[in-house]
RNA sequence: CGGGGCGUGGCGCAGCCUGGUAGCGCGCCAGCUUUGGGAGCUGGAUGCCGGAGGUUCAAAUCCUCCCGCCCCGACCA
């Protein structure tokens, strides 16, 4: 392509609207363009990055015999009825009537229109397993929109949908899928972590998300120092090893006694009033759980991790009790609760406060807390379990080594599904024994926009984006120096020639524009290879090479060209650990 | 939905407090010069000052309502 007939806005400051790197370099790069709130449009250079990512997707899923499909992004109400999704999704759907009235809504994933068509259709043992994607445009209406295309309402998204006759199938639909990402992500040549997610009420490890790591990442990670253990979670799924110390429970203490604290409401100001640490203070949470009142127990200085206290509870909602209900609860304002005397049906508490005692905490009456108290003595707790979020100084939960918190993006989920959707649309085949069977599924996702937007944010400089070469909208770019010099002109357009012989993504910017123009525009789209030829260099019959990651410049000579650059370009994939 | 901020040529912004009919930088067009890291000079084009009402002799500026966008929070298969 040749840059002066291309469509490429670039800008040279940065748009207002942005706030991170990604959308920044994407706008800045002349990528893409809102159109309105978490709606963008793909120009040319954005969509061949696009592109590019979901070929290597494609070619992946291909390879694990994943088949593909295209499903339409309207879809009709009744099928979400049948799931009962329709009432339960919440105003991500955006739902809308046709004009005969009847509810439709476009597609924030695709569970029910997959399970639809594959009931309709697989109605024996023989026919499965079957594992279908598609690549399409998903619309989630967002509270907030979002960082560009990080968090956007319209978004690119690979998903998968395997269907399986038994656990074991299941397990294997689900390892294959794993590894497909492992490779297409090697592929990506982004620096990424598997880890293990919250697979909610399904349970097991059958759940894991793919996450980019970069500093701007809006994830956090827990992850092992030793590579041979292996363990990396989200913090909501990170479990907390039960503390190795002795039960303390009933363990000797002062008599439980009342203390005032006026206008003393948070675990900080506690602390300052009564000249205490918060791990001395036992922090009681409220919560609503399918309308069942219930507390959750967890030190002064930790916090706790809802995701495993709904685990725990089996609920379907749990919500952190509201002002009134604090007050029917606890008979005081919020900052009073405490374990000892409070109105709901159970207590829970993290098994870490198993292991002292003499704790201080909120009195359930205004402006009073209570000290010396035992847990065993003064309250009913109903169970102990790991219910507070991993901390950076937490031994690995796997192997008790030490652990790092890392930042990243999350960009793909695998998830084993069950019988959830198979069973309230009665997907069923007939088994070996003619016995009717409900299938068993799992589903896949990868964000393809969000990767382009996540490659950026894990390699950019102050000059512009720094893209792998697997998905770099071209894979090189030659700058023609001296535009009023025709034999420069004739040689570059004679190489632009050659390279496209070669079967290399090239983009010549033959634009009459200043060198240094040329060179930052280059910089700013972030082409992994830039050649520039100038007339000094056409004279000493060489161009020079930049890699535009490292910055190191070369020369390759202009005689026997194609084989240099064959080299050169080989040495810059493995720069990138990719071939 | 709660809190905050912003809407002024294509982009980034000033002007608004203290009303008098719009300005700067970049970009764009033309000419000359320039040409290895975002050139210089000269000349030019481009604005329903987000929209609708209101106050006033007069509104980008003051008042009311609406719309859009951004940030923080709640939310997030």
């Amino acid at each position: 392509m040749r840059l002066s007939r291309y469509y490429v806005p670039t800008l040279k400051e940065d748009p207002a609207e942005a706030e991170v790197v990604s959308h920044k370099l994407l706008m800045r790069a002349g990528m893409i363009r809102k159109l309105t709130s978490g709606i963008y449009t793909y120009l040319p250079l954005g969509l061949r990055a696009l592109n590019k990512v979901a070929d290597i997707l494609r070619q992946e899923m291909n390879r694990a015999g994943a088949v593909e499909i295209l499903m339409p992004s309207v879809q009709p109400g009744d099928l979400w009825r049948e799931t009962g999704r329709w009432e339960f999704y919440g105003k991500e759907l955006l739902r809308f009537k046709d004009r005969h009235d009847r509810d439709y809504c476009l597609g924030p994933t695709h569970e029910e229109v997959v399970t639809d068509l594959v009931r309709g259709e697989i109605k024996s043992y023989k026919q499965l397993p079957v594992n279908l994607y598609q690549i399409q445009t998903k619309f989630r209406d967002e509270i907030r929109p979002r960082f560009g295309l990080m968090r956007g309402r319209e978004f690119v998204m690979k998903d998968a949908y395997s269907f399986d006759k038994d656990e074991a199938g299941a397990e294997a639909s689900y390892r294959a899928m794993f590894e497909a990402y492992t490779k297409a992500f090697l592929r990506l040549g982004l620096k990424f972590r598997a880890v293990q997610a919250d697979s909610g009420a399904i349970g097991g490890d059958f759940s894991h998300e793919f996450m980019v790591l970069a500093e701007t990442g809006e994830d956090t990670i827990a992850v092992c120092r030793d590579p041979k253990c292996g363990f990396a979670a989200n913090l909501e799924k990170a479990k907390v090893r039960k503390p190795q110390a002795e039960c303390a429970c009933n363990a000797a203490c002062p008599a439980l006694e009342s203390v005032a604290t006026p206008g003393v409401h948070t675990v900080e100001e506690l602390c300052a009033f009564l000249k205490i640490e918060p791990k001395a203070v036992v922090k009681t949470l409220l919560f609503d759980a399918d309308g069942k009142a219930v507390a959750a127990l967890v030190r002064g200085d930790r916090q706790l991790n809802e995701v495993k206290f709904k685990n725990l509870l089996k609920c379907n909602d749990l919500k952190l009790a509201d002002e009134s209900q604090v007050r029917a609860w606890t008979n005081a304002p919020v900052g009073f609760a405490g374990p000892v005397g409070l109105k709901v049906e159970a207590v829970y508490a993290d098994h870490e406060l198993c292991c002292a005692t003499d704790w201080v905490a909120g009195a359930n009456a205004a402006d009073a807390h209570v000290r010396h108290l035992s847990l065993g003595r003064d309250a009913k707790i109903a169970a102990f379990a790991d219910l507070r979020v991993i901390e950076p100084t937490d031994p690995c939960p796997e192997c008790t080594g030490p652990i790092d918190f890392t930042k990243g993006i999350e960009v793909g989920h695998v998830f084993k599904l069950g019988l959830k959707y198979s069973k309230s649309m009665q997907a069923k085949f007939l088994d070996e024994n003619g016995k009717e069977q409900l299938m068993i599924m799992g589903c896949y996702g990868i964000g393809v926009s969000r990767i382009v937007a996540s490659a950026i944010e894990q390699n950019h400089d102050d000059k512009g984006a720094i893209f792998p070469p697997s998905i770099a909208p071209f894979e090189v770019t030659l700058l023609s120096l001296g535009a009023k010099e025709p034999e420069v002109l004739d040689k570059a357009a004679e190489l632009y020639a050659e390279l496209q012989k070669m079967g290399v993504d090239v983009l010549y910017d033959d634009r009459d524009e200043r060198p240094g123009v040329k060179f930052n525009d280059a910089d700013l789209m972030g082409f992994p290879m830039q050649l520039v030829l100038g007339g000094k260099g056409l004279k000493a019959g060489i161009i020079e090479a930049k890699n535009r990651k490292t910055g190191e410049r070369k020369e390759l000579p202009l005689a026997g060209f194609a084989a240099a650059f064959a080299a050169w370009r080989k040495d810059i994939w493995q720069g990138w650990g990719l071939e």
